[in-house]
DNA sequence: CCCTTGTTGATACATTTGTATCAGCAAACT
DNA sequence: AGTTTGCTGATACAAATGTATCAACAAGGG
């Protein structure tokens, strides 16, 4: 049986192509077509993998969900063994906000699947939904550990950090992709507000 | 000269279809027809009105802002005379945030446009950047007037505080919309977070 | 050599959508 | 009464789009 090419790495081409397109003008312009210009294939391509746009788009979000999970996982891994929670939690903040084209990219393309998920809840899937609940709850998981060894501030409930840092590093970089504000900047505001949130002395 | 009905009303109750219709279904739903029908009005009225369907949706967004900006105004004024900062700040919060059906129609409304505006900047014009933007400061106003009196905890900058509050506003607003959380859940996330920046003594 | 698999091309087609046109009707102000 | 204004209806039309169909070709494994 032949099998001259890739099934995975096809689906990952085109849905690349698609999360492209999604960055650079918007979800509203994603049509089959451009998708198969875009990924430099044939419009038929696209409908031989991925057999309707529904499943396109599905594809495509699952495809951003993995790849920031194996973002994240590298960078944190490159911590070294052991490191600090605060150095964790930024590290990740770090890696997602939007600072360079890629990350920027990833930003857009996950409020625009958001807001999509807003209305139409069915094409925007658990696992979209999941993804951010997932790293939620890792960042609760570290403020916790923090927490344990006394790290934090008195008073400080682990998953009410969690929320709220994760809800400022969205909403900041919203406003960051607009242009209202520098990442340096929102970034620095995040760091003002961790500084509140550990305890200061300690190292 | 005969004039019957009112343009700016008329206006108001086309848009205002316009928004319900982002708000139930998406930006990416609303059609000329749709508006017109949804307003109960024929096509041919809402091209009389707004030409094209650029200016359409420009109108929404300016008429949502300055909608927004009404309530607001009454909210705050309905304190009564002389409140204390934090009561105002707690007020605007909890006025945008989306609890009930107007607040999260708002919500939704504002993400949409926020994302559109994030690949189209020509279609999301200076006045609906202006209004997040206006709503910032007013806040950090606030802060600042609180920091005057002596009413935040030490090392904060009235200016981050807003940046973060209003951030953590928006990404907090998107997960409720989204179910991921309550709308009380996330109150109480800042309400946690702005014990924290102000002072607690005093009253 | 042959057959399966990956891929393209050329269309086709019904729908939707923004925009435009022309005629006409009802109401109200002068 | 007449004229202006607000509004509707019926259509028209080109462009875009999701989906489907049929033929064909290249390449690699058995």
């Amino acid at each position: 049986m032949p099998k001259l090419a890739d099934h995975e790495q096809r689906r990952a081409q085109i849905t690349d192509a698609l999360l492209r397109i999604v960055a650079a003008t918007g979800l509203h312009s994603v049509t089959m077509r451009a998708v198969a210009q875009e990924a430099g294939v044939s419009l038929r391509l696209v409908q031989y993998y991925f057999q309707t746009k529904e499943r396109l788009l599905l594809a495509a979000v699952e495809h951003v969900g993995t790849r920031l999970a194996d973002r994240l996982a590298t960078r944190v891994r490159g911590l070294g063994e052991d490191p600090g929670h605060r150095e964790v939690i930024e590290t990740i903040v770090g890696e997602v906000f939007p600072t360079d084209a890629d990350s920027r990219m990833l930003h857009i393309v996950y409020t625009s699947y958001a807001v999509l998920a807003m209305t139409s809840p069915e094409l925007a899937g658990e696992r979209f939904l999941g993804d951010p609940d997932a790293l939620e709850r890792y960042v609760a998981g570290r403020f916790q550990a923090a927490a344990d060894a006394g790290e934090l501030a008195d008073g400080t409930d682990p998953r009410a950090e969690a929320a709220a840092l994760m809800g400022m590093y969205g909403g900041l970089g919203t406003s960051v992709v607009l242009g209202q504000r520098t990442a340096a900047d929102a970034l620095a505001v995040i760091g003002h507000h961790l500084d509140r949130v550990f305890r200061p002395r300690r190292t």
